[in-house]
DNA sequence: CGCCCCCGGATCGTATACGATTTGGCCGTC
DNA sequence: GACGGCCAAATCGTATACGATCCGGGGGCG
């Protein structure tokens, strides 16, 4: 699988960026990225473009380029909207889930629950988007939708790794409700009904968020947000 | 305003792409626009990096850029989408909504039913989205489904030029709606009413699209579209 | 007569070069 | 001691150059 050097410029940055590697704020300055990657800074620039349009980073002019920063505010306004875009998407996708793809979800609900056991919440946090992409990464039959969810969880992890989140207790809860998920959507229930429950799922998560950042004797720990 | 060559590129090509004067697979031959442009090719790489992130360009490795190819599907997707997020925003800015901007709305609403009668389609179609704009653009207490929404609208009109898609006797019904969702946030309506009218409205749209389209008859008019 | 291969032109991808702009620190003044 | 202007270094923005890759057409072979 040949990338280019601009492809690959963009897939580093944008890990680091991701990952954590690069926090808000981290000025990305051409030649020196140049240098550490080889090449050219043309390539560099290509790159930090696209990572401009995505969001990612923010250009000021003459002046370079650096990590957008967020503010914790953020964090609430991209969830609101994974809400608001995951209740939909599970509802549209629901009917076109197989038995078959059903049993898939309740594993994938087990998996997570086998991670929070092991207090892997990295695992968990991964295994909690896995699971809800395969209710409507394949069956949502509107991919404008799906991308716009994709970009979202995306930004979202992001936001995770450099401003707190973790909310205690929030992990069995949210099993559990993936479970009263999964029921609804194996009955067969009513789209309507399914996007609040989905909806719901995950305003919920805000909530709980909420609630802990009010008494910080139990405080946001260093971590993962679940959702 | 100074622009730099790249802003520039960027802002002519994308307008270009917008307005329908690039169709959908246009070929994006990079000498062929510097030298237009009376740049390098250096700062038209850079436009064509953005569009590409934002949706406006695909990329054929070492075969140069296209404008992104919309079949008549994606219309239908994208609305869907704006249907969503347009009745939740709608919804979370209504509350903050003052007195004076709802006189403001009912304004709004009177020069598009003035273009209407007109029968000036283009202007209506612009007028339809400052009023909703209107609504939730400044009020909307949450930014990221604002910048999701001018992303999607962009995505329609754009969509709007190149597919068909005018829809007989919709502008009117639709100016009726405005009015009925103006009175429902004069009234303090509940969130979950307005999200549902909000919503309705759209999809409706989606509906008499679909109905047209199922009559040859009346037919598809190219042109403009309401919402 | 049709198919395949090869080749030249068009176009892309990248490196390098250099003028333009910003930044941060030094110095003089108040 | 604080403030503001000036200069050099850092960095960006753009042009140009050139090798790499793709595309389409012409000639050879079956």
């Amino acid at each position: 699988m040949p990338m280019n050097k601009h492809e690959r410029t963009y897939a580093v940055i944008r890990e680091r960026i991701l990952s954590g590697g690069y926090g808000p704020g981290h000025r990305l300055v051409l030649d020196t990225i140049a240098k550490e990657l080889s090449v050219s800074a043309v390539p560099v620039r290509e790159a930090l473009r696209r990572l401009e349009a995505e969001g990612w980073v923010i250009y000021r002019r003459n002046a370079g380029a650096q990590v957008a920063p967020v503010d914790s505010s953020t964090w609430e306004a991209v969830m609101h909207a994974l809400a608001l875009l995951e209740g939909y998407a599970t509802a549209l996708a629901a009917p076109h889930l197989s038995e078959a793809d059903i049993e898939d979800l309740r594993c994938r609900n087990q998996a997570a629950a086998h991670a929070l056991e092991k207090l892997d919440l990295i695992e968990f946090t991964r295994l909690n988007r896995v699971f809800h992409f395969a209710i409507y990464g394949t069956r949502c039959p509107n991919p404008y939708l799906v991308e716009l969810l994709g970009d979202t969880w995306d930004r979202l992890d992001a936001i995770r790794r450099t401003v707190f989140t973790s909310i205690p207790n929030r992990g069995w809860d949210s099993v559990t409700e993936h479970d009263e998920l999964i029921a609804l959507i194996e009955g067969r229930a009513g789209r309507q009904e399914i996007e609040s429950a989905a909806r719901m799922h995950k305003l919920r998560t805000i909530e709980a968020y909420n609630e802990a950042a009010t008494r910080p004797q139990e405080g946001i720990e260093q971590g993962e947000t679940v959702g």
